[in-house]
RNA sequence: CGCGGGGUGGAGCAGUCUGGUAGCUCGCAAGGCUCAUAACCUUGAGGUCCCGGGUUCAAAUCCCGGCCCCGCAA
């Protein structure tokens, strides 16, 4: 029906391509995209570029990567393309007062928690890790302060138990590309009513860090199973043996009890691998050695020479 | 040229430094035992020790090259 959009895209990751994906199918136009720049990755330090900088590309979509986008003539490239609005998505920088003011409808950035719960660089990690019952998807304006605009849309749903921040995104992923779509004809029906957030129930989500990962046995059994999956597939979870880094990558609540301390394995025999923590036992189901592969439990302690009494830590 | 570990019967590992008959925990097959079932005991089958070359009387082991897997880092 109404006006075909220019669009912007800044976003760097692949949830971030698979919404330009979703974006490009819709009825606007994508007139530009920004991503961050080729940086060395993986095995061997190899230079790749993001999923979204391949994605563009392979459409034919004009990119820019710049290394610093408080200049001149980065806002110069964007004026250029004279955008209605510009979409962000997981970009991985925050932007300046220019940038947010450039388009007349501003910045549009989906968001993965149910805000205000769970601003910052990694809400769907922290909704697992602190035992939501439901996740969701939101968008918003972005403003100055940290995922503080106000709210176009939100839907929430519930997890699984088994849940991890890969899955969730997962999950969200396309229901934000829906949501997203959805805003920008509401923007231009007129039609949406934003939500001013209610501060007093903001809640934070910070950046993991890799040192996140280290597995704290005084916590207890439910935390640590909870951080296990919310860690997934980073910074990923570990722990010591013997000296050596142990990743774990997948754990549960066993339902024994057992006598120990913090980081005592209590049992290692046949499928079980289980280790004690301040409050309960946790079965580690899939580990890790480091330089080795990832095994099953079972087939883990067919090969380590463990035994109850062990420690971790 | 980012740093580093590894490839050994079906699975997971030891053995490699210090070259000399292929080992452990399982699985599989057959048989046995039991009030004892995270069962247990006995016997057995199953291996080009990743590939190619070199050194040596002799190579899983030492040297060179190749393929593949993985940890750190990002």
């Amino acid at each position: 029906m109404s006006t075909n959009w220019p669009i912007v895209f800044m976003g760097t990751p692949q949830i971030a391509a698979d919404t330009l994906e979703r974006l490009c199918a819709g009825p606007d136009t994508v007139v530009g995209v920004v991503t961050q720049p080729d940086r060395p990755s993986g095995r061997g330090q190899k230079t790749a570029p993001p999923p979204v900088h391949r994605f563009a590309e392979a459409r034919g979509i004009p990119v820019v990567a710049p290394e610093k986008i408080r200049t001149p003539e980065f806002l110069d490239v964007l004026r250029a393309w004279q955008p209605m609005i510009i979409v962000v998505v997981a970009y991985g920088r925050i932007l300046p007062k220019t940038i947010l003011e450039l388009a007349p409808h501003g910045c549009l950035n989906v968001h993965y928690s149910l805000l205000p719960k769970y601003r910052g660089a990694a809400p769907a990690a922290w909704t697992i890790i602190n035992g939501e019952l439901q996740g969701g998807v939101t968008t918003m304006r972005l403003v100055e302060k940290m995922d503080a605009g106000a709210i176009y849309l939100q839907d929430a749903i519930l997890l699984a138990c088994d849940e991890t921040t890969g899955s969730l995104q997962k999950k969200l992923t396309p229901i934000g590309a829906r949501l997203l779509l959805e805003t920008i004809r509401g923007l231009k029906q007129g039609t949406l009513r934003p939500q001013e957030q209610e501060e007093a129930q903001a809640t934070l989500a910070p950046i993991l860090k890799k040192e996140d990962g280290l597995i704290d046995w005084r916590r207890s059994a439910v935390e640590i199973e909870r951080r296990v999956r919310g860690f997934v597939p980073w910074p990923g979870s570990y722990t010591y043996l013997a000296g050596k880094l142990l990743k774990v990558h997948r754990a549960k609540i066993a339902s024994s009890e057992f006598a120990g301390s913090p980081g005592e394995i209590v049992r290692a025999h046949a499928d079980a691998f289980w280790v004690r923590t301040s409050s309960g036992v946790i079965a580690l189901e899939e580990v890790q050695l480091e330089n080795k592969k990832r095994l099953p439990a079972a087939e883990f302690i067919k090969g380590a020479r463990i035994k109850a009494g062990d420690r971790l830590g």
